[in-house]
DNA sequence: TTGTATGCGTTATCAA
DNA sequence: TTGATAACGCATACAA
């Protein structure tokens, strides 16, 4: 393996000072013109490249941010590194990045590691935002942004999907549209995001005058096959049913799934809709109701805001709520409010 | 924001020298147990943090791999990110990582900043391997290894899946249910890995002695939406037919949502096959049929190799190839070989 | 068992 | 216009 050649080395081969070297690297002082173009002859031909290591040494920053991720399953996480990626190039910053797998422990010792190295920031993407999480961050002497979660009591700053407030609106549109016997299909109990859905969705019922039947919500664990057996419990209920609201579009699907497994009409009989957006959706023949929200827009913003303090040198807290749409396409009918029967399937285009 | 404290810092508070702190902190050489006890003490009440920066420098070690990655999007990559990180984070290695967004002077750029950040090794995968990649990677005095991409020529080391061989066995398959009307739906012309699966395909039909008719082999983008409209195409080629391969799962459900809205049943009147076997599959209610290859895999064995030179402190030229399975399963079906009419759907369990 | 001194490869300050 | 030299924060060989 070929040795890397140094400015020491550089400044020997042109009879020059190190100083001189660096000036006509960085362009950071008067250099003699001959003397310049001797210099860069020989950088051309050793192809000397300056030890960042050393320079961020010795100028105290690494132009390095760190991020850590619970997964990158599912194309939520990886979109919004996309989005941070992006943005950070722009501003010449590298990405550090850990996925944890959703393991505490290791969500934790990479906000040790990335501390030791230096990183000017962190963006921070978990499940379930927790105390010992938050405890850690107030002690870091730079900024960290989280990502997908609220953590308005701990005042540290975020970007996210107002969760709690689409599932409540979307869920409110169903109403509108004659539906008054609703069932949920939650994500795991431990998923803020999961948890923040569900309660909108509950809300919603109960804003609208419904009753809320704790039977009638499941949790399930995302996946397909998990949506299709949580809507086969549903069913087993024996209990009224115009409408099923699915945390995500896997579960949506899965229930769809079922319910055609199950001669039941969707959406003549039972309206389906996912609290999500992804390209799983386009897969379905029947177009998919869901809500759509941009993850590269979500990892942009955190990136800005975190370069922002990185760049003031000053920890503030601060919120992002990225904007959402509710789309309802062939998923959803209206149901007639007389007799609770359909009367055809309604859908916006787009 | 808080400022570092460093060794010296904990040494005069310790009354000690850095040399004693260092130890201690190291664990490299003997302290008598007091000092080490009142060392140990102040670094936890300072929270003291070596600055790996100082100590790379002086160790000229990193621990660190550069990923250089084409895309964000599909499943692909970010699993296979999370392969490389689960190895290197075992190895104590950290993760840099750059998303080029297909951009060949994003990637070019990368090698070079990767470098200059003393990087120990790098990954790269990119869509269509050229020249300029070979020949910056063989000016590197790191290791590099490629992924996702044959670099036989080159003697660049490689982790691939074998795309030519998975796709020509899984249409010598469909050969050997009878089917003799093949067409293809490819990806883009400039993406290696749908290159290597189309001419796996054409040579499957010409060891089986069939003819090969350009016009039914469309070149698409990947997407479920535009696997649609190469189906319309290839239906108003007005040619007999009985099955379709797809370059991928995205392709395949378009082929088979154009397909089913023509009235043909699939697979009954046409099989369908995707080379390929994402979550998207899964979505489908027909059971795609496809090639499942482990991405996770592809990147733990890339890390391994980039690790292992890196330790080893030497470029070798090896190569890795990634198993796969075909799993032929509803979406293909036999044909009667006299009449070539279909006899029935077949499928293998799981 | 502990301390001193040097090197790691830069940048930056100051003097020449 | 140039060069010496002091940081930067640590590891480590060598000395004590």
């Amino acid at each position: 393996m070929k040795k890397d050649i140094n400015i020491k080395e550089v400044a020997r081969k042109c009879g020059v000072s190190i100083a001189t070297v660096s000036r006509v690297f960085n362009n950071s002082g008067p250099v003699k013109e001959s003397t310049r173009k001797k210099i860069e002859k020989i950088i051309e031909e050793t192809g000397y490249r300056p030890n960042v290591l050393a320079r961020e040494l010795a100028e105290k920053k690494t132009h390095l941010v760190g991020m850590i991720v619970h997964s990158m399953i599912g194309e939520g996480l990886p979109r919004t590194i996309n989005g941070v990626n992006d943005v950070l190039q722009q501003h010449d910053f590298n990405l550090l990045i850990s996925c944890s797998n959703g393991s505490f422990e290791s969500e934790m010792k990479h906000f040790e590691i990335f501390r030791s190295k230096r990183v000017e920031g962190i963006l921070f993407a978990t499940r379930e935002f927790k105390k010992e999480h938050s405890k850690i961050i107030k002690k870091l002497p730079i900024p960290v942004v989280v990502l997908l979660q609220k953590t308005s009591q701990e005042k540290i700053p975020y970007v996210a999907f107002d969760n709690y407030r689409f599932a409540k609106e979307a869920t409110k549109r169903l109403f509108e549209l004659g539906h008054s016997k609703f069932a949920f299909i939650g994500g795991p109990v431990n998923a803020t995001n999961a948890i923040e859905r569900q309660q909108g969705f509950v809300h919603a019922l109960l804003e609208s005058g419904l009753e809320v039947e704790e039977a009638l919500i499941k949790n399930g664990d995302y996946t397909i096959e998990d949506g299709y057996w949580k809507m086969e419990s549903l069913l087993s209920e024996k209990k009224e049913l115009t409408a099923v609201v699915a945390v995500n579009d896997g579960m949506a699907i899965g229930a769809i799934n079922c319910l055609q497994d199950h001669g039941v009409n969707v959406p003549d009989e039972i309206s389906v809709l996912g609290l999500d957006d992804t390209v799983l959706a386009k897969a379905l023949r029947l177009k998919l109701s869901g809500v759509h929200y941009s993850y590269t827009d979500l990892g942009k913003v955190g990136a800005e805001i975190l370069l922002k303090q990185i760049e003031s040198n000053e920890l503030k807290f601060e919120k992002h709520l990225i904007p959402y749409t509710i789309h309802l396409r062939e998923s959803v009918a209206r149901v007639k409010p007389s007799d609770g029967r359909m009367i055809g399937n309604i859908f916006s285009p787009q």
